[in-house]
DNA sequence: TTGAAAATGAAAATCATTTTCATTTTGTGA
DNA sequence: TCACAAAATGAAAATGATTTTCATTTTCAA
């Protein structure tokens, strides 16, 4: 068990969120990690949920990526920097290396003199069960 | 069933947003659109440009992204397609090339057999002025 | 135990986007 | 040219996700 986070800080509404996150084991939005605590019994606010998932995508502990019609949906990231490669009808999502577009990325910047930087990567199209 | 308009019937709403477009050279949202319009003199209602952008979009003439909060963004299908360096304090943004993003998309999407591939990729930090 | 800080949630506020609906414009056949 | 139906338009209301406000509760160290 994580005694200290080294960014921000983890309460009890962060471990539950964390928890569904694990059991459910895709993406899902806000509304819908709300009502399944809830069905769940357990009562807690739709504010608590959005300010939990933010706090942990601060902590780099849950990604946040968007569906096609701009919701916002979260998954807990694996380690390491990684993308997704995601199903635009089913929804499913595979992780894959971006080892490249590190590369380009840091490339791109020094070019034209950017610094702290980051990157989102993102690839999308019907997966073959669909 | 109505049938997506064809290239030769497109109202002046329509026009009007392609000239927009053209004119900005990169991506805006329906907000921002229908701001230049109105600050061009043109009375323009935000309905119809919301109208228009979907038309466009559902037929292809235009390519709808989103913001990192969800909003969408369109831009000319015609542009080449690239990508961008963008400040995160100033707001200043480099388009780049993105060939390297281009194999990596197609490669990865081959491997996992996903077909209609897309993708976004963007690059932020901060630029050498701020 | 106690007081301050953190957490919580209900309700209100925001904000992009969509829908409704009454009105205006446009195109077509007589 | 005229009449009229279809298409286009936009103001205002509705929607839905997300954020903010604020009063209350919980936690925790002194």
């Amino acid at each position: 068990m994580k005694m200290n986070t080294p960014m921000g800080t983890m309460n009890k509404s962060d471990l539950k969120l964390i928890a569904v996150l694990e059991r459910t084991g895709g993406f899902a939005s806000a509304q819908e990690l709300h009502q399944i605590l809830r069905r769940e019994g357990d009562g807690i606010g739709l504010t608590t949920v959005y300010r939990a998932l933010q706090s942990l995508v601060d902590d780099k502990i849950v990604d946040l990526l968007r569906r096609e019609d701009g919701e916002a949906i979260y998954r807990l990231c694996g380690d390491g920097h990684h993308h997704h490669l995601m199903c635009k009808s089913c929804g499913d999502t595979v992780e894959i290396e971006g080892g490249a577009i590190e590369k380009w990325a840091n490339t791109m910047a020094e070019e034209f003199g950017f610094r702290e930087v980051g990157h989102t990567a993102e690839i999308f199209g019907i997966c073959s069960k669909c």
